[in-house]
This record gives structure tokens, C-alpha cells and sequence, in this order.
DNA sequence: GTCTTTCTGTAGCGACCACTAGGGAAATGC
DNA sequence: GCATTTCCCTAGTGGTCGCTACAGAAAGAC
């Protein structure tokens, strides 16, 4: 299915042999998160699909294969060019504190960025679904990026960064929550100066260092 | 479609003309609030929805109406026997914040509690739906219970209980965020403890009385 | 008993769901 | 040119959706 040059783009193309296809994959994929974004798994047809990245149904089959084979290739995606802001913090800032605090300010940006669905995909799109196997796996997603808190939040603990008594699960939970709890009022009108100010405030959970 | 009697109880019963019906009205309607509940609007079908029921599906439209209308009585029903903690916490208690505190802690309790689903319906059931009244009639409890919460406080601000520089606002804002956090939490697989855990934490944000 | 009223079960309505068979169209290799 | 390969469009598939027509069953009124 997949073709060599779509992996190995500095190696000269090589044409495949029949009709090539008619439409750019990556812009339909980026119609396609926008609906699953808006709409979520369940409520987003394969024809609201094919009418919103303006294909067939025989086209999109061929180049995703079927509906929630699409539907990972958008949360993967999603994840890379939307929903990444939470493991960059954690990457990049010295200590837990510091990227639990930056991941909560650049979400209320993120959050209610214009022209894009608010809220986040992996909260919101997979939950009241008829496959239990989808809500799984964003579930699954959702624990493992609080697990990834709570361990940093060890660390920290660990260095003498954070006080010996802290708990680090509940402070990592307590960020899960919020993200959680910002990507709702998000998606229930608040706007990035509500989230902002709700960001800075629950920051004064954290021990006093 | 409502008769006299089952408006006015206490008057003495004068059974209605024809046949009667033959399940418990009360009793079908519990079981689809667990439906709705666990599975959303959406991905509860009518066909689900009888089977838990246990009639037939001529039988629930002349009871209930139509799916939404159905819906609609199972939202207010389920705010009735499990929904009300949050405004009874508000009229039972003295201060705003003590309110927002036995509500986080109740909240825990609730969203966790064995044999029924977890978390809260007016938060999930209507999230990723094709009606966008039915959408936006929930988003409008969940906005009128933080309004709720932010006159509560601006009250005790007026009557010298919180500071005078307090953002109300920003502080209902807050516990709805946590409340509605909690509840995804719940749902992904949150047990009582840990929701306890972050509704004690949670209130670190309260100023200083 | 008979008539009227109301509820229940069967059976099926049109619409939409995710998905695909099959034939023609558009590219390559020769 | 021709054969081959791959894609796109039309037109469906069987299944489920919310919902209901209709006939029979079960009650009260007389």
C-alpha cells in the first residue's frame, strides 16, 4: 500500500507504473482530522468524509483503507502537528513544575486557536462510540500522558527538585484533569483569557519549592 | 398524552378507559437513564434502548415520545436522583467555598460508584452528536451550574467571606473545570481515591481566609 | 354479553450507515 | 501503437437507524 518514495522523499521518484491519484493524501488527511476534531468518531460519516476531502468513497478506501484505519492515521497525525505541545513541555522545560505550568498556558491557546474545532481531538473524539475498541485507544493515550507527568514528577521528587512528601500521582492527575477540564470549557465557549486565568490558578496547587 | 393522576397523586385513582399499561413507567425510564448514561445520546439506539427497557418500541414512543423527548426526561430525571449534589452543596452550605469543597468530595463518591456508570451524563452524553440542540442543551446546564457557583462567590465577596480582590469568575470557572475533569477521570478508569485525592488538592487554589 | 378505548406485538417504512463490485479513464513500459 | 497497472465514478450491497401502520389483546362502560 504504502509507496517507497512516500518514505524516502530524498531519493529520486520514481514514478509507480499506473494512473496516479488524482488528489494531494496529506491535504485530505488534514480535512479528514479537522471533521473527527469537530464531529468525533462516531458522528463523522464516511460521507461527511469523502464530501470534506472532496474524493470518492472508493478513493478514500484505497488510500486509507477503512474507516478507523483513517481515524488512527488522524490521531497520529493529530498528535504530530496539534496535540504534541504537552510531551514538548515535558521535553524541553528543567522541571516538572515548569512544564505542567507551560503545558497548561500554551492549552488555553491551543485549546481555542481560530479556525480549528476547539478543545482536544484525543479528549473529545472518541468517547460515546459504538467501538469499544476506539475509546480504548484514546483512553489508553490519555493514561499514558499522565503516567509520562507522574514519572517526571518522580524525578524531580527524586533530585531534591520537589519536596520528599509530594505526590507525584496526584499531581500529575491533578494536570490530566485540568487539560481535561480546559479542553471541555474549550469546547463549551470559554475563551483563551478564561483559560489562561484558569491555567495560572491551578498552578497554586504545587508545594512551594 | 399526561393523565390527571399522575400529576396529582393524591387524588383518589380513577383508572383510565382502555388497557392498561402493562410495564412500570418509572422503572423503563431508570433503565434508559443508565443507557444514555453509559453510552451517550448518540450510540444509544431505540433498539438498545427497548431491549433495556423491556418493551416494545410502539410502547416507548406512546409513553415517552421520541428519542429526544425520552432524552429529555431521562436529563431531568437523572439531575433529580444523581445530579444534584452540586446545587444541594450550594443551598446546604454556608460559604461558597465550603460548598465547592463538599461538591469536589461528593463528587468523587458519585462518579465512582458501583453498579452504575461512571462520571457524569450531563458532562458526556451528549458530546460527538449529530443533534446540535441536543449538544448545546446540555452545554447550557453545565454553563448555568459554573454561573451558579460564580454568584455564590461573588456573594461571599460582597459579604467580606472571600477577598475583595477574588476573581470570581475564574474561581467557578475553576471548579467546573475540576468537576468536569474529574469526571473524564472517572471515566478512564479513576478509582474513588484518587478522585478524592485531586478534589483535596484542587482547593489549594482558595485564597487565604 | 357488546362497544369503546387504549396498549402491545409484528412487520416494515424510507433514510442513512460503512463499504465495494465493476467498467471506464489515465498514467507507465514496451 | 499496444499491453499493463492503477485510480476514479457509478451504482449499488446488506445492515441498522428512528419511527410507525395495523391488527389483535386487555381493560372499563353499558
Amino acid at each position: 500500500m504504502e509507496r517507497i518514495e512516500e518514505k524516502n522523499p530524498q531519493v529520486k521518484q520514481v514514478k509507480p507504473r499506473g494512473r496516479p491519484r488524482s488528489f494531494d493524501r496529506a491535504t485530505a488527511l488534514e480535512k479528514a482530522i479537522l471533521a473527527f476534531w469537530e464531529h468525533g468518531y462516531e458522528a463523522t460519516s464516511v460521507s461527511d468524509l469523502t464530501r470534506v476531502m472532496g474524493i470518492g468513497a472508493p478513493s478514500l478506501y484505497a488510500a486509507f483503507g477503512d474507516k478507523r484505519a483513517l481515524f488512527e492515521e488522524v490521531v497520529l497525525e493529530y498528535g504530530r502537528r496539534y496535540g504534541s505541545f504537552g510531551e514538548r513541555a515535558l521535553a524541553e522545560e528543567p522541571t516538572a513544575r515548569a512544564a505542567v505550568e507551560r503545558m497548561l498556558r500554551e492549552a488555553a491557546y491551543e485549546y481555542t486557536a481560530p479556525g480549528r474545532p476547539h478543545g482536544c481531538l484525543v479528549i473529545h473524539a472518541a468517547t460515546n462510540c459504538s467501538s469499544a475498541e476506539v475509546e480504548e485507544s484514546l483512553r489508553d493515550r490519555r493514561n499514558a500522558n499522565i503516567a509520562a507527568f507522574e514519572s517526571r514528577i518522580k524525578a524531580d521528587i527524586a533530585v531534591g527538585e520537589l519536596p520528599a512528601g509530594t505526590d507525584a500521582a496526584a499531581l500529575a492527575r491533578h494536570a490530566g484533569a485540568m487539560i481535561q477540564g480546559m479542553s471541555q470549557q474549550a469546547r463549551d465557549g470559554a475563551s483563551r483569557e478564561e483559560l489562561e486565568a484558569l491555567a495560572e490558578i491551578a498552578m497554586a496547587i504545587w508545594p512551594r519549592t
